[in-house]
DNA sequence: AAAGATTTTTAGTCATGACTAATAATAAAG
DNA sequence: CTTTATTATTAGTCATGACTAAAAATCTTT
C-alpha cells in the first residue's frame, strides 16, 4: 500500500513532465523523509518497477508504469462517484479517493467505470485512465478551455481568424501544431497555466486567448516512453 | 485496520450468541495464530476496547463496540452498493466489502447510507447498523421466512390456527413470546437455521412452518449488555 | 487430587515502513 | 580546482502485526 503511494506520487511527477524524480521531491510528494524515499526506492527497484540510478533519480519501468496508472485510473474513477452519486464537492474527495483507490480488484474497478457511464474525465478535468493502462482518447478538437489537465496537447486551429488575434498568438510563441499541456486551471477567471513542449516554465493565458484556440490530443499514448535501459548500474 | 478485524471478528461472534470469546476461536476467525490474538488482545485491552481476563476469553466494551459496529456499517452498506448497482452477485462481494469498510469515514458512510436508500438489510439479510450504531429496528410483524438474521426475535402471531400446526409448534417448544434467532437461511429450499433463546444449539426448521409464523424484534438494541466491570485483574 | 490434554500466554524473530543522525556523492561557488 | 552547500544514501531504532517454539494456566479424566 505504501508502495503504491510512491509509484503513484512518481506518476504523477512524471506527468509534470519530470522525466526523472529526484529523492528530495518524491519525498515531498509522499510526505516521507529522504532517508525513507530512498529506501523505498532501492525496494521498488528490486522488484522492478522503478529504475534508479543512486544519486541520479528514478524512472517508472513499464511495469510500474502500469501498476501506477491502475492506481490512477481507481483514484479518479472513485473520485466521479463521490462527486456525481454521493454528492461530495469536488475539493473534498481527494482524501478518501487516496483510500478507495488501494482496494485492488481489477473487476470493480470495470463495474464501477461502467456504472459511472465510461467517464474520460474526473472531477477534477484529469484524465481517466481505461482498462488497459493508457488514457482514453479525449474528443477530437476541444477548445483549450475545456480541455483536461495533463495530457499533451497540440492546437489545430483558431476559432478567430483576425489579424490581432494571430499576431497576439505569435507574440505568446503559439502557432498551429504547438505542442502544450494544461497544467493548472485557476476557478475564479478560467484561465490556465500552460506548459509549452517540455520546457519547465509555466505561462499564464487568459481565457479570451483559450476560448478561441482549438487543440486535439498529441498522442493517446503515455507521454514517458520507456527505453529500458540496462540494469541498475552504481 | 488489523485492530479493526479484530473487534469485528469479537462483535460478530458476540452476535452469533458467545458473550464470552475465546482466544482459539477468535484466532479462527481472524485466521492467525492464537498467539497473534493474544498479543493483539493485550493491545485492544489496554486500548479499552476489550475486557480482557487472561486465560478466560473476551468481550467487547461500549467503546470497542460502537467502534466495531460502525465497521460493520459500513460493511454491509458496501456489499448493498456492490450488488445492487455495480451488479456483483451477493455471494462474491464479502471480500471486497472487507476492504472497503476500512475506509473510516462517518460522512461517506452516511452519503452512501443515503444513496442506497437506508437499507435496513444487507444482501445476505444481515440487518445494517444505523448512523448511531445500533441496528435500525425491523418492520413489524414479519414472517419468520423473511426474517433478518443474527437479530433477536419474538414469535408475535400465528398465520395459520389449525390444531395441527399449533400441536406441531408445541413439539418444536414454540409457542407465542418464544424469543429466537435466525442464524443460517438454506438458499435451496428456505429452511432456516434457528437458534431458541440462549441455547447454543441450532435447530432446523422447515420453511411451512417459516412461513406461518409472524415475528417481530425483539430489542432494538444491541443483544449484549456491558455491566462495564473492573478493571482487567489477573 | 494427580496426569494428561487443551487452551492461552510469553519469548524471541521477522518483514514492513516509518524515523533521526551520520556519512557519502554530486553540484555550486569562490 | 578546492571548499561549501545540496542532495542522497546508509546505519541504527521503533512500532505494528504477523509467526514458531516453549512455558504456563485451565480443563478433563481417571
Amino acid at each position: 500500500m505504501s508502495v503504491e503511494n510512491y509509484l503513484k506520487a512518481i506518476l504523477s511527477l512524471h506527468e509534470e513532465g519530470k522525466a526523472q524524480v529526484s529523492t528530495n521531491e518524491l519525498a515531498r510528494r509522499v510526505e516521507a523523509t529522504p532517508a525513507s524515499t530512498s529506501a523505498m526506492l532501492r525496494k521498488l527497484g528490486e522488484r522492478g518497477w522503478v529504475k534508479h540510478k543512486r544519486y541520479h533519480g528514478v524512472r517508472l519501468t513499464e511495469s510500474g508504469h502500469a501498476i501506477a496508472m491502475n492506481i490512477l485510473r481507481r483514484h479518479r474513477l472513485w473520485e466521479c462517484f463521490l462527486v456525481e452519486h454521493l454528492g461530495f464537492d469536488w475539493d473534498q474527495v481527494h482524501d478518501l479517493a487516496e483510500e478507495l483507490e488501494h482496494v485492488d480488484s481489477k473487476e470493480l474497478a470495470n463495474r464501477l467505470d461502467a456504472f459511472l457511464g465510461f467517464p474520460k474525465l474526473d472531477p477534477h478535468g484529469d484524465p481517466i485512465p481505461g482498462p488497459n493502462g493508457r488514457f482514453r482518447s479525449v474528443a477530437a478538437r476541444t477548445l483549450l478551455l475545456d480541455a483536461p489537465r495533463n495530457i499533451e496537447l497540440v492546437v489545430v486551429g483558431v476559432v478567430d481568424g483576425r489579424d490581432a488575434f494571430l499576431r497576439h498568438l505569435g507574440v505568446l510563441g503559439m502557432s498551429l501544431g504547438t505542442r502544450l499541456t494544461v497544467r493548472t486551471r485557476h476557478a475564479f477567471d478560467g484561465s490556465l497555466d500552460i506548459q509549452f513542449n517540455d520546457e519547465d516554465e509555466l505561462q499564464l493565458v487568459s481565457p479570451s486567448v483559450c476560448g478561441r484556440l482549438w487543440v486535439d490530443q498529441n498522442n493517446p499514448e503515455p507521454v514517458i516512453v520507456f527505453p529500458d535501459a540496462q540494469d541498475i548500474e552504481d
